[in-house]
DNA sequence: AGTTAAATGACAGCATGCTGACAAATTGCG
DNA sequence: CGCAATTTGTCAGCATGCTGTCATTTAACT
């Protein structure tokens, strides 16, 4: 088997996937029992990596002429869902990130003025998070790329697929978590 | 619906997934036809966001005792599966990342004494990626952690579940790498 | 109420990944 | 064979994310 030693296209900086998956994954060498599932389970985690990249070029590509970023992408569209306004530190946990990468990409955003701090009744420190009226029409705007995008996205594929694939994520996500 | 905008523990760097799943994703605005996908598929993206993060600490975890990291990880991988060497722009093509980032791994992992360059008859210039013995070794240790690691992840997860899931991930990787 | 633990903001440092740019080498084509 | 396009190495800059630390505020518990 081995891999792809071949000379491909790299010309700068978007180099073409030259698949790593199937068999390019190493035998068991634990106790007899070879297992496909354990290769099943690295050719996943390695096209989770390779999907988490281009996903964050996409929504780099689909955010970039309304001033945005796939980090303030997350951000925004969390805030946009909340109601009362949200903490950075409850940003944070919505995403699963550290409070302190929140905070800078929030701290640019209100610099831009898409976002607001506002004073929480609930906490004299830890002030909530709200969209400007400049940062609702950068969702708005968002939205009418984001979705057709999604529905481009998932028109061919059956929705027991997405079904069952959101399941996975979801489960790993919860083992690994905690 | 709306997120959950309570406060709850984010003690310094981990926080905790509040869940931002299912029905949290906002109401379509397109054209009347509402789309169960759209929302499903927003919902995969976000996950996936989060399931790398935690992926490249497990990875980082696993590997400490190792002196490697998530992205050595990943590339004494895939150098250990090359039977006659790999060039620093093939490896990045295998893992689709672009061979500046590989560079600076592979430049730090020579010095670390776990590659060697070696001569590329076929290219003056792009010499050839070998593990030393010292990164066979490292390989070696690596699996032994890593595939228990594997097997305990999806032991109570049917396969099929699991190509489905990894089919669904290949396609949007080959639909958006283009 | 008082004490202890947890959460938060702020600052700093580090790792990873991307892009751009430029010279040198390689490849492909007329 | 020569010339143009591509590939590669290298250097530089930038964005994102993590960790650690410390002072301050909030929450929890006795």
């Amino acid at each position: 088997m081995a891999l792809n030693d071949s000379q491909q296209p790299t010309a700068n900086a978007r180099p073409t996937l030259v698949r790593v998956g199937g068999s390019a994954v190493p035998v068991p060498s634990n106790g007899g029992a070879h297992s496909p599932k354990r290769m099943l389970f690295l050719d996943i985690v390695l096209s989770v990596f390779r999907l988490n990249g281009l996903l964050v070029a996409e929504g780099d590509a689909m955010t970039e002429d309304l001033g945005l970023t796939s980090a303030r992408w997350k951000v925004i569209g969390v805030v946009a869902l909340s109601t009362a306004g949200l903490t950075v530190p409850g940003i944070a946990r919505v995403l699963g990130q550290s409070r302190q990468a929140v905070q800078r990409i929030t701290d640019v955003m209100a610099k831009d003025g898409l976002i607001t701090y506002q004073p929480n009744p609930k906490h004299k420190r830890s002030v909530l998070v709200l969209l400007t009226e400049e940062g609702k029409s950068a969702y708005h705007a968002l939205r009418e790329v984001q979705d057709p995008w999604a529905i481009r996205n998932t028109e061919d594929i059956p929705i027991e697929e997405l079904e069952t694939s959101l399941r996975l994520i979801r489960r790993l996500i919860q083992r690994l978590d905690k």
